[in-house]
DNA sequence: ATATTATTGCGTTATTATGACACAATGTAA
DNA sequence: TTACATTGTGTCATAATAACGCAATAATAT
């Protein structure tokens, strides 16, 4: 079938138009139904989960090439997109691979590049949950939103990464409103509240929350209220931008 | 002569042992006379100046590269190492090559993997500047240490790769005492204070300084004064390491 | 010997930021 | 019409921070 001739060329040419023993992957970071979600892949045959990744054309920046994967895996141009880590354990790449996998490849590509030792490079993605239409890759059969805390076994060191990207990203929450990127241009107080819950794995004052993020400016808020609530109605807010880039320009922190 | 027999031989059998396309470039601080020092060494022919860095064997970890690499240089077996970035412009390595340089190497070299695209893997280093004796490698003829705000004219991307390690390291700063690294084992309030005002490039209040380094545990004061000062001495401290691994633990904070 | 000088150790105070909590307002559901 | 959950706004005690004062001290100049 036209899949498996796709995979097969992937295995014995793709190190004619890739560098090797290089790769890229993706931690996709969405935020659904007041909860933090990563996009995986299934990956196929066996069955584990994989994140978002893929390889690096042999004149393109690490940037781009995680823009042109990204890309495939949900639909989306401009991406907030930050390199955080490069994984090289020489053990991360030479576990067993599935059997079933080997068997649809074919006895040729057991030798391909493919197999020998990959460096990885992570990037962590911060995107519109109801922006992202998931699409699968040549290696996966499904592609979805996972909740950060319910996680399936995953190939490789790929739970290591996700991992790393969490612990970077409550870094970078210090130094940058990152509600900006992963929620809807217009949202409310408690949404934004519960986004920063989640990342940092704490409960936050409501009150507190809101004093320090009005009086840093970059919030504007609007006149219209949420709608169908039964309870006061909380309004709806968007990002200040000409502020807020004043405020990461000046390298604005944002403590809890 | 031998060195440069060495080094044809890299050209042209370093692919045999090295990984293709990828290198480490290391960033190494150290502090020393009041002012914060960066590793340099001297490219033979080009005579600009470049950041000591090295290749990665077919079956290494990064981290193990960069000690092997810094062990070489420094003569230091227990470095303090981080990875902050990976360096991955497609035109950061294409530069035109020194003519000098090639004339000597010889024709074969010329198609070298050498020439080929690098992809480099940033780390920065925090050393004990008396403790450092500089070796060059076989691509330079001097090593030696410089003011970070006097730096020669750098190859490639080098200039760039240690503006991102400073910027780094300023980060690193309110999560880490970075002193611990960068001081000889023991000091004086006034010396750790101007590693912080060198680093951060602003002036601090001596006294609240003083106050809030206290007040971290971190320090432990000595009975010991500095001798030979024109004025009042002032005590020596060293790192409790004991509070100190606590503090780290905690994930402490150290703002100023 | 003594005074001078630069700098240290320790302390004070006003201002600002933070954490913890009170209470009225409000939109749906009972 | 009332109950309910949740929001918007505000208060207050406490902690952290910035700005500054002053006596102590070790070499040096007189």
């Amino acid at each position: 079938m036209k899949f498996d001739k796709q995979l097969r060329n992937h295995f014995l040419r793709g190190h004619e138009i890739y560098l090797r023993h290089l790769s890229i992957d993706c931690v996709v970071f969405g935020f659904h139904e007041n909860a933090l979600k990563v996009l995986l892949l299934k990956a196929k045959y066996a069955g584990k989960w994989a994140l978002p990744g893929g390889f690096i054309l042999k004149e393109e920046h690490l940037d781009d090439a995680a823009k042109r994967i990204l890309k495939e895996r949900t639909g989306l141009d401009k991406i907030y997109l930050r390199q955080f880590y490069t994984f090289s354990d020489p053990a991360r790449s030479t576990k067993k691979i599935n059997q079933g996998f080997l068997q649809n490849i074919g006895a040729k590509a057991r030798k391909s590049w493919m197999f020998e030792r990959f460096i990885s490079v992570g990037y962590s993605a911060l995107v519109d949950f109801t922006k992202v239409h998931p699409v699968a890759d040549i290696f996966s059969d499904e592609c979805d939103w996972f909740n950060i805390h319910v996680i399936r076994e995953m190939i490789l060191d790929h739970a290591n990464i996700l991992k790393k990207a969490l612990e970077s990203l409550r870094i970078q929450l210090n130094f940058q409103p990152v509600g900006y990127n992963l929620l809807p241009s217009k949202f409310t107080m408690p949404e934004l509240q519960k986004l920063y819950e989640t990342i940092l794995e704490r409960k936050l004052d409501r009150r507190n929350f809101q004093r320090k993020i009005i009086d840093t400016g970059i919030l504007k808020r609007l006149d219209e209220t949420k709608k169908g609530v039964a309870h006061k109605a909380p309004f709806y807010y968007k990002f200040d931008l000409r502020n807020y880039k004043k405020a990461l320009k000046a390298g604005m922190r944002f403590e809890l």
